[in-house]
DNA sequence: TAAAATAGTACTAAAAAGGTACTGTTTTAT
DNA sequence: ATAAAACAGTACCTTTTTAGTACTATTTTA
């Protein structure tokens, strides 16, 4: 299911409230504890992770805690699975990757992988942190079924990435 | 790193080489294992899988083998994915999963988590197989430095998502 | 009837994820 | 000074998932 793991789903839940609580001064790991029913220890350990990739600021002492280090509508989505999960990419072999298969020599479709990666990337790297705190989901109940996982779908393809239109 | 598993992996090779050999008349799982240097074990599962996922059809006994059910154009590389890996998402908390999350109650995000899935599955349903048998990579030499992923960049997002611009 | 292929199931070793514990450092208030 | 409350860093262990293999049965052709 290609599941972002525990650590960036609670990153993700934990920016969410800061970016919620942006007028507050600070906020301690405490604070987020209890706030997200997730463990102190946890919360603490995500903190330092998001805080070593620059997404939060801190201060220490016994009226410290952290902040965002930018504007809610300046941190992506794509940003913050990047920095608790590392790069965005579904392979790791892309061009640039040397030696990752041992079927390397002999595989065709290398080149090729960089196409899966960019198109994941751009559309997480596009969604702000600030579209998680919108009071009103973008998709309302009318239209959750259109957002939902359809399993049995169809796709009619027609597009040729790369290629030229028969008709140029 | 959200990285693919390697059945999937595999899966999307073991398909562009059907992709590649479309004129063929029946490919056996000797031949594929032979063409990708994957074991036969290993190709005999995946293309079960892929057999039972619809993406390929199957023919048994002496003369038999397996052949793409679709052209590679009408297969999409996220619905190979969503064969292979079960459903394109990243958090298994929707707005349709009930139970799934402990602290659901005070959860104010769950809603919001349908933007992130949807996102991302629609970026690689809307990718053909057919894009990864192209003779030419769509990114060049030249292009592939901006293809390739990118740790250090600073991504200045504006965009508003669902809320109304200040002018209207 | 033997050979070559698919069909289906089960098992195990290795790797990754998830979570906790412990120790140290910095700042504030008494 | 000193205690308390917060951040900082590291290490460990348990559980779960992944990856790969093995084995048996069925189908078709020559
Ligand atoms: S998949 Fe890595 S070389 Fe082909
Ligand atoms: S993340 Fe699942 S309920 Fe909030």
């Amino acid at each position: 299911m290609i599941q972002l793991n525990k650590h960036t789903d609670y990153g993700i839940v934990i920016l969410t409230h800061f970016a919620r609580y942006n007028d507050a001064p600070l906020l301690s790991a405490k604070n987020i504890s209890d706030a997200t029913s997730l463990s102190l220890p946890m919360v603490s350990k995500i903190l330092k992770q998001l805080l070593k990739g620059g997404l939060l600021k801190s201060y220490q002492g016994v009226k410290g805690g952290y902040q965002l280090s930018r504007n809610p509508d300046e941190i992506s989505i794509g940003e913050i699975i990047e920095v608790l999960d590392g790069p965005l990419a579904l392979t790791e072999c892309t061009a640039s990757t040397q030696g990752a298969c041992k079927t390397e020599h002999s595989c065709s479709i290398k080149p090729h992988w960089a196409a899966i990666n960019r198109v994941m990337r751009d559309a997480l790297i596009k969604l702000p942190l600030s579209s998680m705190t919108s009071p009103i989901p973008l998709w309302s109940e009318n239209d959750s079924k259109r957002n939902q996982i359809q399993e049995k779908t169809f796709y009619p393809l027609k597009i040729r990435i790369g290629e030229k239109n028969e008709h140029d």
